[in-house]
DNA sequence: GAAAAATGTGACCTCCTGGTCATATGACCA
DNA sequence: TGGTCATATGACCAGGAGGTCACATTTTTC
């Protein structure tokens, strides 16, 4: 975590620094970021840099703990539309939650996925706990799905789990990737076609793919 | 590609070479293997490497076409089983025989998909054409089962695509991060629990994670 | 055998990396 | 005013990267 020193900083230093780490992340993931460019990039000397954090690796562990807090007062000031809706109606009210606050913080979130999903497997430790806090929420919904009798019973949590999350991931990496192409990242995710497309694929999770009764329609 | 002095090695020199490279894409991905490292470790000079290859993206595209040529050549000894495999069948068939090469290849497959779906992003242009071929033989897929009538008719083309291209990453990336965990990958692929693993999770694509009347059956 | 062609070698180059540290600056206090 | 202490700086370091090249060695040709 950052020094003291950073901390006391004024708010517009320590936005332009945090800014240019962002860019540096999001650009050339943890391993190849430089802290070369990120100093040059923000303006401040090479010492300063390492007066603030421990290494690359600190000032990146400190963007996640930041951009997890504001994920988490984003959604503390959000409610679900209804308390009546079962699992997989709440699932698609997370993801489509989670993508508008994407789409606000676009760099960070795509610094932060890029480096979670690309390198975090070969980290190892370091990036685990935050992998597995999805995880154990996703666990938790599941359990309650499955007690509720919403999930078909010959599915385990375990690939529940992973069915979700695979998911949440794709539809994720698919927003960011395809988001960053257009002008208005915002505007772009809220348009009938994009919102259908999400529909239709967490429609696809629920019911499969394969030609049966149940039929799909937009936003049900 | 590589230059013909590297064709006319004598195959046991090229294979240790092509080891050596393996082992170091596989551990480092493509940006961060090191040219130093992998002549280290085949035994060869730094200036025979560069008589050999343009430089460590050439070893890789090499590499890939190996891959590509080895894989070509197992699906030709391979059939499925029946000729009367609806498209879900065919594709099960598809990604468990994809999976019995991965599981032979374990290192190379390793090296390729770190790469490809780690990195390939970012590379742009130079792998979107291998890319690209496992998404055409998909969309033909589609196309015909669509036709058939087995697929969702809510569901486009496009979507089912990465629907299953999805799961075909998923289950690959599975596979080898646990199967290298594993003392034997290919009687681990093989046994029960992870070939249901399997069937289960491309159920789950059939049929959605919803309880519906529809139930598992292992092995079909 | 000699001449020619192909192959192999590692010292050396420049560039950039993460990281250090003696020194300079300037805010605050007595 | 002088002294103290947090902060800022960039020259500097060792290490490793990718890449080159003059020379040594081996193979082929006649």
């Amino acid at each position: 975590m950052p020094k003291q020193t950073f901390l006391n900083l004024p708010e517009e230093k320590r936005q332009t620094i945090i800014n240019a780490a962002v860019d540096e992340f999001a650009e050339y993931g943890l391993e190849n970021a430089s802290t070369n460019r990120i100093v040059a990039n923000s303006g401040i000397s090479k010492g300063s840099f390492y007066q603030y954090f421990e290494d690359k690796q600190d000032v990146f562990m400190y963007l996640l703990s930041v951009l997890e807090q504001e994920k988490m007062e984003y959604f503390k000031g959000k409610h679900p539309p209804s308390m009546n809706m079962d699992t997989f109606q709440y699932f698609r009210w997370m993801i489509k939650a989670g993508m508008e606050f994407n789409t606000s913080h676009p760099r960070m979130t795509q610094a932060v996925s890029r480096v979670l999903l690309g390198e975090g497997m070969y980290y190892g430790k370091n990036f685990a706990s935050y992998r597995q806090k999805t995880t154990q929420a996703l666990t938790q919904m599941i359990g309650q799905a499955i007690a509720r009798g919403e999930v078909d019973p010959s599915v385990d949590v375990e690939l529940a789990v992973m069915v979700m999350d695979t998911w949440s991931n794709a539809i994720s990496s698919y927003i960011l990737n395809e988001g960053m192409k257009q002008k208005d990242i915002m505007k772009w995710v809220r348009s009938p076609r994009v919102q259908e497309k999400i529909d239709k694929l967490l429609y696809v999770m629920e019911y499969g793919l394969r030609k049966t009764e149940s039929e799909f329609v937009a936003n049900p």
